[in-house]
DNA sequence: ATCCTATCCTGTAGGC
DNA sequence: TGCCTACAGGATAGGA
């Protein structure tokens, strides 16, 4: 579910809400994420450290507790941090972690397809750990430039949907931005990456960040599961201007909008904006102002 | 090496 | 209403 935007958008308000709390107690499921390796001891370790700093890098959250200790986690396809100033909810199902801050206040993990990932980590060995070792950079961080996506595009016969889904090349972008991202560039998904011009990587590299940056500032894209720190909806679904939204007219052109499959999941795109051709001078697609909510989340 | 497929889960929407 | 299928924002092991 969560792509860069929305999980920085968890990331800004652990910072600017949860920062020097100090924890009290810390109770993990029984149940167990996919991809987690919890270890024993986990609840204690953190239990009284202070939180001092959340960091980003592509999807990865990073929280920074006092004595060295990094949690290290990802949401997968349906995970959530919840923060309670109060109450927390009677019955919440498939919280997977609670943390009781000194004050009373909660942070909770919740997460049901469990496809998220917690590790607790010692800070200064969390630039070894295997799910971020890999990592290419991070866009917003480091903004992509056409040269370097030219470069590490060569040779390579991936489709260019499939080249910014890779974590490996570029860290952050997922399935639904990747879309929006090739509309507004006027680039065919299709189009094997090793074949694209300078000038259409030129306008793929300014819309990763641009598309990145405009979904942060409406704290993401909700369509079912995910939430802000505050179990809020992100707002960015209304300014989608292909994902999800096959057989409508492209805001751009008019054209239905086509949904097609790569590499098992959806991609949507302009048949005509996006036309397979090298070297189109396409008119790039800029977002829609207002136009008509979205399906409201649940 | 590179690319692609299947798989891990639960929840929900839509067809009948 | 209920049953069934398809699909969902992700990463990755393993095979071609």
């Amino acid at each position: 579910m969560p792509e860069l935007p929305e999980v920085e958008t968890v990331r800004r308000m652990l910072e600017s809400h949860v920062l020097g709390r100090v924890t009290r107690s810390v109770r993990l499921s029984s149940q167990k994420l996919r991809s987690s390796a919890i270890p024993a001891g986990f609840a204690k370790r953190l239990t009284g450290r202070r939180l001092l700093a959340a960091r980003r890098h592509g999807k990865y959250l990073m929280i920074d507790w006092s004595d060295g200790l990094t949690l290290l986690s990802h949401l997968g396809m349906s995970g959530r941090w919840l923060f309670y100033p109060d109450q927390p909810p009677n019955h919440l199902e498939h919280v997977h972690l609670r943390v009781e801050f000194a004050d009373g206040s909660r942070l909770w993990f919740q997460d049901p397809r469990r496809f998220g990932l917690l590790r607790l980590v010692p800070t200064e060995r969390l630039d070894r750990d295997p799910s971020l070792a890999l990592l290419g950079p991070d866009p917003i961080a480091t903004p992509p430039t056409a040269e370097g996506l030219m470069e590490i595009a060569r040779n390579t016969r991936i489709a260019v949907k499939n080249f910014l889904l890779d974590q490996r090349r570029l860290a952050g972008i997922g399935n639904i931005y990747a879309s929006e991202i090739l509309h507004r560039a006027a680039v065919d998904p299709r189009r094997r990456s090793g074949l694209l011009g300078e000038d259409e990587w030129r306008r793929i590299a300014a819309e990763i960040p641009a598309v990145l940056t405009e979904a942060t500032e409406r704290m993401g894209t909700t369509f079912s599961m995910y939430r802000t720190l505050w179990n809020e909806p992100g707002t960015y679904g209304d300014r989608l201007t292909v994902y999800d939204r096959a057989g409508e007219p492209c805001l751009i052109c008019g054209t239905p909008i086509r949904r097609i499959v790569q590499g098992q999941r959806s991609t949507f795109f302009c048949p005509s904006c996006q036309a397979k051709r090298k070297g189109t001078k396409s008119r790039i697609p800029q977002p829609r102002r207002g136009g008509r909510p979205r399906r409201r989340p649940s």
